[in-house]
DNA sequence: GACGTATCATCTCATATGAGACGATTCAAG
DNA sequence: CTTGAATCGTCTCATATGAGATGATACGTC
């Protein structure tokens, strides 16, 4: 029998791993945690949903955009943001017309109430931002935004490598 | 009329909203990203669902453990729990006991096939993490684990501080 | 001991999710 | 123009999720 030099790794004995340390774990109960509290609040004080509360979010930024540059910038699949849209639309907070150049696509902008509610969530967004951010520097907010977009890249590229193509 | 400071906050529009920069949104897509690529994986190579490699993972660590301990030290809900011990039996790899002490709980310790299983896991974990860190230096790991542990912490008082008692 | 309340894991049911199907429309190639 | 593949938003359907109900058991108070 062969003998290797004598380390851990030759024991039948795996490297110990602990779920609380493992990393994927600690962002997905991290964010878990985030989107439950920021869903109790969108839901109590605006009735939308996060869904719902993504495509406001975007089209309130101003020029009005076409579904799919919606799921681009909300980065949720089609079909969530077909639903979010049509909930929308029932609600009267976003208009639906048919695109000029497109006959199979909509451009989507806020009805008026939608933007009159826009207006009004804007600065409670940005108070529910800054109470989560108060666990954080300034520093830290800016270095974890980076880490955040990394991760996210590297992470699909690793889906991406295995049965990506389904 | 008093005057103030000139400044984009004396007009009526709201300070503007990037989605793209708003911390929750942020978190939860690079979670979404990571949790996707890693369900990938595990289902393909082992054919378990995250909350069930959560369980094996927890019960891998060596102590049998009460179906709390495992909803404790998942995060996870009651009948998320349930249903991934259920799952775990009838592919054997986890054994349900009845508690010594309570009639009504039970005792969860990983099966011979569990612990086989859960010994050709865990490397390959290490492994995932490992290409996922690769975004990442060593210090920011480190860092990202406790600003992650603080936006959880905060997350969870945000919530409970308004409908909490639903 | 008997009773009412609390907690255990599971079940029920209503909603959320997303892969694939679908009809409508567009575009590329002849 | 005609044909066929690709893409649009929506629908279908199977699965995932979690709040509340449920039956069994435990515990505190009398």
């Amino acid at each position: 029998m062969r003998r290797f030099k004598r380390s851990i790794i030759d024991t039948n004995e795996p490297p110990p791993l602990r779920l609380s340390k493992f990393l994927p774990y600690r962002i997905s109960v991290a964010a878990e945690s985030v989107s439950r509290a920021f869903a109790a609040r969108y839901e109590a004080e605006f009735g939308l949903s996060i869904p719902e509360w993504r495509v406001m979010a975007v089209l309130g930024e101003g020029a009005p955009l076409s579904t799919q540059a919606v799921i681009a910038a909300t980065e949720m699949d089609r079909v969530k943001v077909s639903r979010a849209v049509i909930r929308l639309a029932d609600k009267e907070l976003v208009t639906r017309a048919p695109h000029p150049e497109d006959q199979r696509a909509q451009v989507l902008r806020l009805a008026p109430q939608g933007e009159a509610l826009y207006r009004r969530i804007v600065p409670r967004a940005h108070a529910l931002q800054a109470e989560l951010a108060e666990a954080l520097t300034p520093e830290e907010i800016v270095l974890l935004g980076g880490m955040l977009e990394r991760l996210r890249r590297r992470a699909s590229r690793l889906l991406g490598e295995d049965g990506g193509a389904g």
